[in-house]
DNA sequence: ACTAAATTTAACCATACGGTTAGATTTTGT
DNA sequence: ACAAAATCTAACCGTATGGTTAAATTTAGT
């Protein structure tokens, strides 16, 4: 057994996996592309990790095991809907900056092969968003949000974070834009975003 | 050369591949899988198609294509803003709700090799939505319309008319709800939404 | 220092998969 | 009716790719 600076071996192996899953999905990806990315012998990967599969699930489950708590974190402080609305949006928009790949990579997974992570995402996702769920409903019964289901709420607020991530190559190709135009887009979204989605979910007078 | 009923056999390949490459992707995909769907002996994916490279840009490209006109028909049809706002969303989402699975495909595979179609749809499209953009740009010079980049502008009604078929998947999962149950939270939307997009993009007081 | 375990390498294996081929069958044109 | 072309089948091929193995090397424990 070793630790510290050589321990890395493992570790490289998964962040190169998950770079070339990532990007590639995970019949695109190649167990060699994966090992040269990671500098270390093919052999190496089945020494860790048994199997692609094997590999593939830990970089697929951890994809989203690691967001799911700090997603659920923020849709469970105790604040008013207006202030937690907001706090989502920052902090959701800082935390898909730093993971831009994962949301289209987990998508495409689960358009594949949706038996694959269904049941584990359910009791992980589906309950924590509950709570929000309800509370956004409850302002809605008092009359404090735009007159919408919360299902639809939650879509529309949901995609306007999202879809500019999963679909920046789209974006860039239709908007004529190139990656250092593409983050400007990015930073400015982060910047109105927020209060954006505060005003049209929760100003009734938007609709 | 054979017609009608007959000439079958080169679209039913077209068919399924269309099918199998838009749910696994263009490495997802097994030529032996198609030939099945399509119920022709493999050999016939060659005899019509040479390859599979050759076969799965067929079906990227008429992806593309066939939706391109529609969608860029709808931005240039001469009509005051609003009222173009409210169409193109009507029409967009019967479009996609005929062709749901072409988005993530599209997505998907411009993200793992963005040169595929880059330039190709370049001209089809980037500059059929221009006209848009400025009309869009025009009202808002006159202080109609949101106070926020023609881009984010865009950006905002593509993600809420486009991301529930992108994220089905998971959103059927973290809404807990079944296909049934997803095609009538569509059909929920598909009433609200034009008027929605009007509201909180034309209407000024929404921010 | 010595041994045993952990780690790494290179060379090899099995096979799934895209692709080919030769020939049978059907269709078309005259 | 016949020949030529088009369409189709079954059987086969080559190789890329995931995976294995045996032996070398490094590390850890005593």
């Amino acid at each position: 057994m070793q630790n510290e600076e050589q321990s890395s071996t493992e570790v490289k192996i998964f962040e190169a996996a998950r770079e070339v899953f990532q990007s590639k999905g995970l019949e695109g990806a190649r167990m060699q592309e994966i090992a040269d990315k990671a500098e270390i012998n093919k052999s190496m990967l089945h020494y860790y990790y048994r199997s692609k599969e094997k590999l593939f699930e830990k970089v697929y489950q951890l994809s989203i095991i690691k967001l799911i708590p700090q997603i659920a974190g923020l849709l469970n402080e105790d604040l008013p809907l207006e202030a937690k609305l907001r706090n989502f949006a920052i902090k959701y928009l800082e935390l898909i900056k730093l993971n831009p790949d994962i949301p289209l990579f987990v998508l495409h997974e689960m358009n594949k092969n949706p038996g694959r992570l269904k049941t584990f995402m359910l009791n992980e996702v589906g309950k924590k968003i509950q709570p929000f769920l309800n509370q956004i409903q409850e302002e809605r019964e008092k009359g404090n949000t735009v007159d919408l289901p919360v299902e639809q709420i939650m879509v529309n607020i949901i995609s306007l974070l999202i879809f500019p991530f999963i679909g920046r190559q789209v974006l860039q190709v239709i908007l004529n834009i190139d990656d250092s135009e593409f983050d400007q887009f990015i930073e400015e979204r982060i910047k109105y975003l927020p209060d954006y989605l505060v005003k049209i979910t929760l100003d009734k007078n938007s609709l």
